[in-house]
DNA sequence: GCTTGAGGTTGCTCTCGGGCAACGACAGGA
DNA sequence: TCCTGTCGTTGCCCGAGAGCAACCTCAAGC
């Protein structure tokens, strides 16, 4: 089925790391962290800095993005609350973060220290385990990504993000799920051109399947977006037209 | 620098998964695993399949791929002895494998099913911690790989792609370093076609930075393929011959 | 030697989507 | 109210690379 796809927007599952954990043990590793806010547009943890600490995002909404040597910035996941955040800081050798995260909106997360959160994981080996499990949906992720980035063409990555995307920063509305985000924002998570964006907006927005305003989309209808249908306009005419006969 | 480069073909670094046990611990490990070989072009462990065991690769080269919904195959990463195969294994709740694992050529593994390498596990926690390592080079790896896949062109993935297919299973001879590849496993490498890939390995062949025979290139000078001089055939006339006054 | 088939090559065409320019439209500030 | 800057739109052009057909060329098997 089509509409089982993951794309280069939102994990398919999410494990929380304490899972597992008693509720004493529970208890002792949250009193360890800290609690810290973060306003939207904030940076997190920045790619190529030390992995020092390890958060949760308590609340809020948090965006991973990878920059290029040559300075592109490449959109990667977006996270929602129970997520964690810097998990690099819980290696045994120091390391760097990846990736650079940065809230969405005004966000809370706990933080750990690293070696508060070593201390913790060798009291609790659990917590390695449900990091490895992370990072294991993390490849799975991944490997969805990067599929999708291959095999498919813009239209699918488009449609894709929007749905993902609408179900982590979706609002509910009359009609459908708003969504607060430009054609850049949008552009950048299909890996495709604003004018590509744009251009394909307008035809879903034709279609009634969104709608849109300056920042914001509402989506009607998903199925629309994510149909193969809305790719064939013209398709059975294509080649009588080509041959010269 | 650009041969700092990684591109999707070999992990960066490779840290084994016995690093800090102590040589009892270590041997313990080793006693509990069978031996397994695994001739060229088997399949090791299929995607989708139950990961029911993990594999250390003792002698040999591996190949991961990955294959969509719709039957197309990616290639993923090459392996080298050290590395191990099927982490999904050590996860506390029973999983599938991510990717296909192949033997690229006759290969000696050592193995270890779900339940021991488990209960190993929780006796030496440092294994967790050592696949945790993995797994972040693994990301770290898809990172270079995605930004790779986007921000470049054919040409660049072919080069990076050949460069890194070298340190893997480039074997030394007089004048350069010898693969045993055929234009269309580099294509798939490269995520080009076949097509793109013979017109660029001609044009590197005419200027002397690699030869080829049927199923076989012997690498010369990677600098020619990775410097940006090779692509710039006739840039400077570009615009000068469009602007119409 | 000949045959066969996989691998490789080359010219050609076509499509997708990038890129730019120029314009339009909406929001927030004074 | 107007101004200004950001965001979005549309038409146009163009290039990278996919895809195909036809062909060439080895190497293995007989």
């Amino acid at each position: 089925m089509r509409t089982s796809r993951i794309f280069a927007v939102c994990k398919k599952s999410c494990s929380c790391f304490l899972d597992g954990l008693d509720p004493a043990a529970v208890n002792n590793v949250l009193s360890a962290a800290t609690e810290r806010r973060f306003p939207a547009k904030s940076v997190i943890a920045n790619q190529g800095g030390s992995a020092n600490h390890l958060f949760l995002l308590a609340k809020g909404r948090a965006r991973l993005s990878f920059t290029t040597q040559e300075g592109k910035e490449i959109s990667l996941v977006w996270l929602a609350q129970g997520e964690i955040l810097g998990g690099m800081a819980l290696l045994s050798k120091p390391s760097y973060y990846l990736v650079t995260t940065e809230a969405v909106e005004a966000s809370t997360m706990l933080v750990w220290d690293r070696p508060t959160i070593r201390r913790l994981a060798k009291s609790y080996p659990q917590i390695l385990e449900n990091a490895l499990l992370t990072a294991s949906e993390y490849l799975a992720w991944y490997c969805a990504a990067h599929a999708a980035m291959i095999t498919e063409n813009a239209q699918q990555r488009l449609s894709q993000a929007i749905v993902c995307l609408a179900r982590v920063i979706g609002r509910e509305v009359s009609g459908g799920l708003e969504l607060d985000v430009t054609n850049e924002v949008l552009a950048s998570v299909a890996h495709i051109t604003p004018f590509t964006a744009s251009r394909l907006l307008s035809k879903w927005q034709s279609r009634g399947a969104i709608s849109k305003r300056r920042g914001k989309i509402v989506l009607h209808s998903p199925e629309v977006l994510l149909s193969p249908l809305s790719e064939t306009r013209s398709l059975p005419v294509r080649h009588a037209a080509v041959d010269p006969r």
